[in-house]
RNA sequence: GCGCCUGUAGCUCAGCAGGAUAGAGCAACUGCCUUCUAAGCAGUGGGUCAGGAGUUCGAAUCUCUUCAGGCGCGCCA
């Protein structure tokens, strides 16, 4: 596809000016000649210093021994701006050169927009590469949590920026549903069920097993339909029939939580089917064969610490059941190897940041790069009510689901709110705040600016007003401070997603489309829409609806709505 | 003890491949609705960028160190 990247122009053609500049000084002999890797463009904080500022003349003050700002003097002097976006060069402070771009330039983002429409802010740095993003992926064996929320959010929203940032992404759950825990699980089960109908006495329940009340609930119902016929069934049998019962219970019901959340996944991968290929014994050989394990106490040992890692690490127990870290490490081969990801990105959270060195360097040891496994680990969430910390949901008593959050603040709320935080900071989740309908919170301050552009548009269309294709229009009468402003912005956009898809953060989105509807505010108090000057009205129209469409795209990447009316 | 993450305004956080006067939202205070949604806008005050040392023309940003908080170091996952 094609895409317009108006930044990525502006900076080409400056780093071309200056080059040439620079090459033209060395041939007049009033520079030496230097090298330079690469011309830092930066967008500078005070608008008085221009669209763009670059610090080359600092840069290379030391190399030719010359003070900057000769250095940049003798730079301007050389460039030729004809048949470019520059209006004017002028050195400034230590000796930076600013650029001030022609007004042409911001004006053609509107037919950029009108151009892309929904695709505007695509870019294509992926070049199509494979890439899975691996997110959530819950333990069955129970509810979703915070952790899981946020990790949603997250792997759901990155997976998007990837799409647009032009790769081929494959948004997949890895559902554990085989080794040691499903034991757990099952004996817990098992004692819950004998428990159930014959006493808390009548059987131990496992000392590592789980206490939440959803296994006892599980039972209960699996009892109402099937009553007691399992009391006298022989143990390993009818743990098998009560692991079946609960596990398709919780994956159906984690599933269709998911699916409310907002979040499709490609894949749901089961740890068990690495079992039933074999796929974890031939990993484990692998390993043998070249040599990276080896034996003791009965048990089979990966030397993790020939990786990087502090320690090494046990692949199979002496009772010959393989550790999770093995099964982990097959499914990373079938990713890489069986399945040919060029990149993979798991999401993790910061309870599990002790496996990532050990994993990329059993990465390493099956011959996969580890760089290709990029692993983001999220902090904690801390759930607040009324400024207090709240652990419990008010209505069950019980730790707070993904589907109580849901119930609570709704998918919107609960998506841009996981999304405002970078990952890697812990994040307080008010869930006063996300449920108030005001300024304070931030989903409706954003909603509500492109809901109050979708009320201009229809009221002016009830008058007979249209959009104007942006050839029919004057852009130029868009001039005044806050039009420029949200002009710019718009720009920025294709520049956000490819930031962000490279340094793997969506909050920056968020923090983009709250910045964008902040601006559109602005522009609203200060600048009617509907006037008697018709040619100003026209350009006006077009530019929030220009608006509206880019704050429709970045909602829908965020997975939030964007509604017409509030 | 070792390793990783975090520390920026009263609160929650941006900024961190070094750049010009450190920003935003909330909270506080002052204004703006006979005009397209006031779920909005404009303005004011608010800082030892945790402390210290170093590298640099220039450090919130890079290095070292101290302190404070969180997490990890299982034949758990």
């Amino acid at each position: 596809m094609e895409t317009i990247n108006l930044m990525e122009i502006a900076r080409e053609q400056i780093r071309r000016t200056i080059k040439k500049a620079a090459e033209k000084a060395v041939q007049q002999d009033s520079l030496p000649e230097l090298h330079i890797d690469e011309i830092v463009l930066e967008i500078p904080r005070e608008k008085q210093h221009g669209d763009f500022a670059t610090n080359v003349a600092m840069q290379m003050a030391r190399q030719a021994k010359m003070p900057p700002r000769k250095i940049a003097d003798i730079l301007v002097s050389n460039m030729a701006l004809e048949g470019t976006y520059i209006e004017k060069v002028e050195v400034a402070g230590p000796g930076f050169i600013n650029f001030y771009l022609k007004k042409e330039w911001l004006y053609q983002v509107i037919h950029a927009i009108e151009w892309m429409g929904n695709d505007y802010g695509r870019v294509n740095i992926g070049n199509g590469q494979k890439v899975m993003v691996e997110f959530v992926s819950a333990n069955p064996t129970g509810p979703m949590h915070m952790g899981n929320a946020r990790g949603g959010a997250l792997g759901d929203c990155l997976a998007s920026i990837l799409e647009w940032a032009g790769y081929d992404v494959t948004r997949e759950f890895y559902i554990n549903d085989a080794g040691n825990q499903i034991e757990k699980f099952g004996r817990s089960l098992e004692a819950r069920y004998v428990q159930l109908l014959k006493g808390e006495d009548a059987f131990p329940f496992p000392e590592d097993g789980y206490h939440g009340e959803d296994i006892t609930d599980h039972m209960r119902e699996f009892i109402s339909s099937e009553g007691d016929k399992y009391l006298d069934v022989d143990s390993e049998e009818r743990r098998k029939v009560f692991v079946e019962y609960a596990l398709n219970k919780n994956i159906e019901k984690i599933k269709a939580d998911l699916k409310r959340y907002g979040i499709e996944y490609d894949v749901w991968f089961h740890e068990s089917w690495l079992y039933e290929n074999n796929e974890v014994q031939q990993t484990i050989d692998e390993l043998t064969q070249k040599g990276y394990t080896y034996e003791k106490e009965g048990a089979i040992w990966f030397k993790a610490t020939e990786f990087g890692a502090e320690k090494d690490e046990v692949l199979v127990r002496n009772n010959g059941v393989p550790t999770y870290f093995a099964a982990d490490i097959a499914y990373h081969r079938n990713k890489f190897i069986t399945r040919g990801f060029d990149r993979v990105i798991d999401i993790w959270g910061a309870d599990h940041h002790g496996h990532v060195t050990r994993m990329k360097g059993a990465m390493k040891a099956i011959g996969c790069d580890p760089d290709k496994l990029d692993v983001i680990i999220i902090q904690l969430v801390r759930l607040l009510k009324n400024g207090e910390v709240a652990r419990m949901s008010k209505r069950t008593g019980r730790t707070v689901t993904l589907s109580d959050l849901l119930d609570e603040t709704g998918v919107d709320a609960a998506r841009f709110f996981f999304n405002m935080r970078q990952s890697g900071s812990h994040l307080d989740f008010d869930l006063d705040l996300a449920v108030k309908q005001s300024n304070e919170n931030p989903v409706f301050y954003v909603q509500y600016a492109h809901a109050r552009i979708c009320s201009i548009l229809r009221l002016l269309s009830e008058e007979g007003i249209q959009v104007k294709g942006a050839d029919s229009i004057d852009v130029s009468l868009l001039n005044q401070p806050e039009e420029v402003e949200l002009l710019k912005k718009l720009v920025e956009l294709p520049e956000e997603i490819t930031i962000a898809a490279l340094t793997m953060e969506p909050s920056r989105m968020t923090r983009y489309v709250l910045d964008l509807a902040a601006l559109f505010h602005t522009f609203y108090n200060a600048c009617r829409v509907k006037t008697e000057d018709v040619e100003l009205m026209a350009a006006r129209l077009k530019l929030i609806d220009c608006v509206r469409i880019v704050l429709s795209n970045v909602l829908h990447l965020l997975g939030v709505s964007a509604p017409e009316r509030m």
